[in-house]
DNA sequence: TTGTATGCGTTATCAA
DNA sequence: TTGATAACGCATACAA
């Protein structure tokens, strides 16, 4: 039971291959009506559809585009994902997904692997390394697809000359520093990611500017360094708490650690916003759903995501300069208010 | 600047393309030590990477399995999503993720291009749809994978004959009602899913047989179907408690629902599991890291979807039944406790 | 307006 | 142990 091909249509039809293939692709090549039916109705019949395959083998790019995930499973990259999948889908692209599960070896493999499969682009998500092998491969990679008109797009710093849809990570580090700020609060600490990763590096950096823009001095105690996740943000609070390091604001790199902040918080029995004032930068689903309702500075995952497809789908000149920054408004929710003092 | 084909690497090696496929896959034809060397190093200094777009040509079959999802960005299908990814490439093959955003015409496109892509098997990770003309078409696509030696895997119930991995749907339902009337509880409400939707059915009935089973007459007020969602289980709360109806613990057919399910009560001062307790079927991360701590019956999803794939990749003999049935248990936390009458 | 023939990069068959 | 060649399904240059 083969698959029918295109000159089982032709057969049928009674036309040449060539003839089936101009109707079906060559939307606006000059084809007489009553043969141009004739195909279609072969097709349909037979329920023919062109092998991909073949059609990359000869086109030389496939109908697919890469997207590289540090953790698939986590709702950030799910949002990613989501609009990859949906945006390629409206340009009749498959996306083909990689996890590489926070390993930089997986990452450059799967470089590999979707090179071979001939991806229209690559988009990736997670934030880079600073790491110089690392760096010094994907380097590579990035010059390999330039030289052959394709694109790879990063949705977050990578430390590497890239096309980029990107929002501002510095800014908005000081941002939610600057809200705290103004709501009063004086003693504010940062509760950071990776200190390997470039992103979580600029809002950490962010918040130093802000502190400084204030004539605030930079307290060493105050700022931690973790992992983008609810434990760790739930450990650094409870370490805050801990030595009793006074302070009536927290800022939190992103959502997963706020999550964990609140948690600590809870439990030690310190009301969210009446003692301490909560913010973070991302704008997941659950900031809405959590108590009290997160204020963060409003990551457009979402629409960013969309933007980076349509960077390589749409992406006529390599040397043209496609990239964007998005702005992050500050939602204000419940986990926010003016400082008390005591 | 062309791809470096397979015919590079014999002219740099010396040999013909057909030793240097042989060195390459068929790791076992007898080649002279030295020729393999030379062809080695001439892939290496190269850069060579197969076409897969010609293997696949070749071969009637890609390097890729597809997998079929409602909306990844909901960690539920993240979960899968990370199994499956991570799976596949321990087998060399790649996934592609489509989203079909809850709609069955998404679903049956994907389908199309997915067979055109010539993937290796598919995995349908949502719950089938309770509708005769989109089953009718999914079996279409099931026999004609079936035809060519592959496998649609199903990881939920999707009314049709085909090889699963998936858990008792109906059992849990009933395991976790039993659970709760076993901790003195005799007014329950059972908070489910779609009414379209396989497993939200199956799960609402284990409830009743659990009900029946214990002879406690089924109040038709105490059950409600509405969506997998937060925002569902939010509102069907609200409503629960609007209307006055008398309960001491309700069961929620998935994490999410009791997400909302347990802020609805938290708004109405009510607490849990002081007045009401809150069990449901399902264990995401975040069950363990809201308050309180969520008592849930354990779906492994992980695990099935590791297993799903599996059984895409050894499928010996598509004839040979490879499907499980994976154990729900119940994983204590504190949501629950003892029927304390007022 | 239609058709013939070539080649894309592989793997496998056959011959040497 | 190695190599020449056909075939996979399609898009296109060229011919008619």
């Amino acid at each position: 039971m083969p698959r029918v091909s295109i000159e089982d249509v032709a057969n049928l039809a009674g036309v040449s291959i060539t003839t089936v293939s101009r109707v079906i692709n060559n939307k606006d090549y000059p084809v007489a009506e009553k043969t141009k039916k004739k195909v279609l109705k072969a097709v349909k019949d037979l329920n023919y559809f062109p092998d991909f395959a073949a059609q990359n083998l000869r086109n030389n790019f496939s109908n697919t585009i890469g997207l590289i995930t540090r953790d698939i499973s986590d709702p950030y990259f799910g949002i990613i994902a989501r609009a990859v999948t949906e945006r390629a889908s409206y340009y009749g692209v498959l996306s083909i997904v990689c996890n590489t599960g926070r390993n930089p070896v997986n990452e450059l493999q799967y470089h590999d692997l979707l090179w071979q499969h001939k991806v229209r682009g690559i988009i990736l998500s997670g934030g880079g390394l600073d790491a110089d092998d690392y760096r010094y491969k994907l380097q590579e990679q990035i010059k390999r697809y330039n030289d052959h008109g394709n694109r790879i797009v990063a949705l977050a710093p990578q430390g590497l000359e890239m096309p980029y849809v990107m929002i501002d990570n510095r800014a908005a580090g000081e941002m939610i520093t600057d809200y705290l700020i103004d709501q009063g609060h004086r003693r504010i600490a940062f509760v950071g990611g990776p200190e390997k990763i470039y992103s979580a590096l600029e809002r950490a950096s962010g918040y130093k500017l802000s502190l400084n823009k204030h004539g605030l001095n930079f307290d060493a105690a105050l700022l931690t360094h973790g992992q983008f996740s609810w434990e760790s943000g739930y450990e650094a609070a409870k370490n805050l708490l801990r030595e009793n390091i006074s302070f009536s604001g927290i800022c939190c790199a992103n959502n997963d650690i706020a999550f964990g902040v609140l948690q600590a918080l809870k439990e030690k029995g310190i009301d969210v916003p009446g003692q301490v004032s909560v913010i973070s930068i991302g704008d997941l689903p659950m900031a809405a759903h959590v108590s009290p309702p997160l204020t963060t500075a409003h990551v457009p995952l979402y629409d960013m995501a969309l933007r980076a497809v349509d960077v390589i789908m749409d992406g006529a000149k390599p040397d043209q300069n496609a990239s964007v920054i998005f702005k992050t408004p500050i939602v204000k929710r419940q986990s926010v208010a003016k400082y008390m003092p005591k």
